[in-house]
DNA sequence: ACGGATGTTCGCGC
DNA sequence: CGCGCGAACATCCG
């Protein structure tokens, strides 16, 4: 479930139960989690014996930064978590590594698809990471105001959900986050980037600012991170994502949806209508 | 039983 | 160069 606020969430799990702790022992099981051709030592050498001196995040990248020159960089893909257990419990089925900490505390990286990640890197690598290196600007590190948005905007006229879920335009967004800003910002999923107004433009900033907020309380109270899909009785905090075919909390009209950039995207035909005229037409009705 | 699922990267073709 | 499309990774759920 891992967009820009559950990986913070991560992040504060992560900070207030590892940091400044001592890693005794570390391993992961299978290979592929592991990408540390960069590096010529081990996930279990680099980590063993080790303090975790400071917990960072970007975009969806979590960052472990450990008291030597290495770091252990953590992309949680679709379906990753860090989970905290007892070393006497059973490990969770798809667990892919361990962090083994003092009194028996161990810290679990499960993924069932195993989309994300794990790489051991030198610090002085972090900077020269591809993929991190590319990140557009971080929403909630570097703020994100309308005129930012706007010259991010202008250029491309692929479609505006395309281009907010593009780690390189801005990080942390993905498609929950992306459906959210754009009901909340009165625009069509699939509106031209470059067509939009300056009022639409401000109106997206502040729809991303504001569900990044709003996801980030609705995971406040929560341990560790809640798949949506394991848990039925944690009733869905969003407004139109995973509410195809309910009634929209504006207008009554029925959900839809429309897929974008090969993601299904949520969207409310009435309030999000597909062409800028149609869209003045819609604020003059006072929806 | 098949299609879809919160992510990313890469190759292909226009 | 821009961009859509599909595949690949691996697994579960409805």
């Amino acid at each position: 479930m891992p967009e820009l606020p559950e990986v913070e969430h991560q992040a504060r799990f992560l900070r207030r139960l590892v940091l400044n702790r001592k890693i005794t022992r570390a391993e992961a099981s299978p290979t592929q989690v592991l990408q540390g051709k960069t590096t010529s030592v081990s996930f279990t050498e680099a980590l063993s014996g080790r303090h975790v001196s400071a917990i960072e995040r970007v975009g969806k990248f979590l960052i472990l930064r450990l008291d030597s020159s290495f770091v252990l960089l953590s992309h949680l893909g679709m379906t990753g978590r860090w989970v905290a257990r007892s070393s006497t419990d059973p490990s969770p089925s798809h667990t892919r590594a361990s962090l083994f900490l003092e009194e028996e505390r161990v810290f679990r990286y499960v993924d069932r698809r195993m989309l994300g990640r794990l790489e051991i890197l030198h610090e002085a690598d972090l900077a020269k990471h591809k993929s991190l290196a590319s990140l557009g600007p971080d929403p909630l590190l570097d703020g994100l105001d309308a005129a930012r948005l706007a010259t991010l905007l202008a250029t491309t006229r692929r479609p505006i959900k395309a281009v907010l879920m593009d780690a390189k335009i801005i990080a942390g967004i993905g498609n929950i986050q992306a459906t959210e800003a754009l009901f909340r910002a009165r625009v069509h999923p699939q509106r031209p980037a470059s067509s939009l107004s300056k009022d639409e433009i401000t109106a997206i900033a502040d729809g991303i600012v504001a569900t990044i907020a709003h996801t980030l309380a609705a995971h406040a109270h929560e341990d560790e991170i809640v798949y949506l899909s394991d848990r039925r009785d944690v009733k869905n905090p969003f407004l139109v994502y995973g509410r195809v075919n309910e009634a929209c909390s504006r207008c009554r009209t029925l959900i839809s949806t429309v897929v974008v950039a090969m993601r299904s995207s949520a969207f409310c035909p009435s309030c999000q209508p597909a062409t800028r005229a149609a869209t003045r037409s819609a604020l003059q009705r006072g929806r």
